[in-house]
DNA sequence: ATGTCTTTGTGAACGCGTGCACAAAGATGG
DNA sequence: CCATCTTTGTGCACGCGTTCACAAAGACAT
């Protein structure tokens, strides 16, 4: 039976060892003491918890640039998604195939969401049309959005919705980037703005709070 | 003179007001006792300090259809940031103009770096390409990458890199939606697996820590 | 000028997450 | 069957970030 040690997985992963043993042991999933864990039964207590051994019928509707980037994404199939539908206002679009899926009209938007039990949906719409779109996909069920519209949707309390700015990460590299500029003109200046606490180490590629919380609209 | 307080601030954006004031004290903004701050000065220096005012001149490599969605995302503009040049490998492609920008061949890649001075590349081609492209961006001067493909890039100290993953955000949606079908039917089963933390209140939309840190690749 | 009132800026306390360190558990060998 | 060795699971302490609470500062009215 191939195992792994907290120590080991935590080598790889770049954490705590024994962060990783309390982040198991409250997923429930019990190693064996002297050994270590199962890998196959670890992997798999993971995927479930975390979804992945359930398959996610999505949509997406707006389907530009951004949106045939989404469906075309290999990505998705592995972590349990599956691309039910493509919606688009343009007429012109409608049955015309992308990634192999052909582009339905938004008028059938709700039979589409009922027919293939859509839970969640993918806005990727001009801004404008964002919060129709969304609250049609509400009304018709959904109850998880993913939205890449340049808005910030309201929706009813129990519906989850998650934004993605494309620039923020850009400006995120920015910011740092000002201040690798500024630190070798920092030495010898009159009494400069305070220093931001730098990022220290951390190798990792992930979004995470190194940035400060209050940022304008 | 228009002002704002920290509490007013700290109500339309959700946090405390002691921690806002003591982050703009720490930006080196002043504001002013029994009045507040002024709106105007607030705004300039907090773009100062996150580099709003600079101008940032970013190449695109790999115009799919992500890289186009970029392309034309107008988001940027207004963030200080400039596509100075688009760039893919496909030779048809060159001249070929994406979002009023020509795309110029990888070949030049290292002269359009040096030309325009980029600092800050954006990568969006095909996993396979990227650590390729990756290392001509670094060695040609480019020292904060945004890695949209779907690899973990290495690059030599002092370079950052971002990764976007389009479908972590879609995880984390699953994540909650098997949530909120698994709190029903919790109720009266046996000894099943411990709940897992879930995410109280905070209707913000942005990505954030709320998520198991502990992820499988 | 003096007092009052508002709001900032910050020292101090609280709470939470992370990491340490160790006892309990089980495997393995003699 | 007992001893030893490895690795888990977790109580406890430390450190950091958030929040509280208040003194200092300035505006404004009298």
């Amino acid at each position: 039976m191939p195992t792994v040690s907290s120590e080991e997985l935590a080598a790889a992963a770049g954490v705590n060892s024994a962060k990783l043993r309390k982040d198991f042991s409250y997923l429930g999933s019990y190693g064996t003491r002297g050994v270590g864990y199962d890998v196959e039964y670890l992997v798999y207590q993971i995927s479930r918890e975390l979804g992945l051994t359930q398959d996610w019928p999505v949509v997406i509707v707006g389907i530009g640039n951004l949106g045939a980037a989404l469906a075309n994404y290999g990505g998705f199939a592995s972590r349990g998604f599956r691309v039910a539908a493509l919606i688009d206002a343009d007429p012109a679009m409608a049955g015309k195939p992308v990634a192999g899926i052909p582009v339905q009209h938004t008028d059938d938007l709700e039979k589409i969401i009922e027919d293939n039990g859509v839970s969640i949906g993918v806005i990727a719409t001009p801004a404008g049309a964002a919060q129709p779109v969304c609250d049609r996909l509400v009304a018709a069920g959904v109850t998880s959005i993913l939205n890449f519209a340049p808005t910030v949707l309201s929706v009813p309390d129990g519906v989850d919705v998650r934004k993605v700015d494309l620039s923020i990460e850009l400006q995120i590299l920015a910011f740092h980037e000002q201040r690798k500029a500024g630190e070798e003109a920092a030495a010898g200046t009159d009494g400069g703005a305070p220093a931001v606490a730098a990022r220290s180490e951390s190798a990792d590629q992930g979004p995470d709070g190194d940035v400060p919380a209050v940022m304008p609209a």
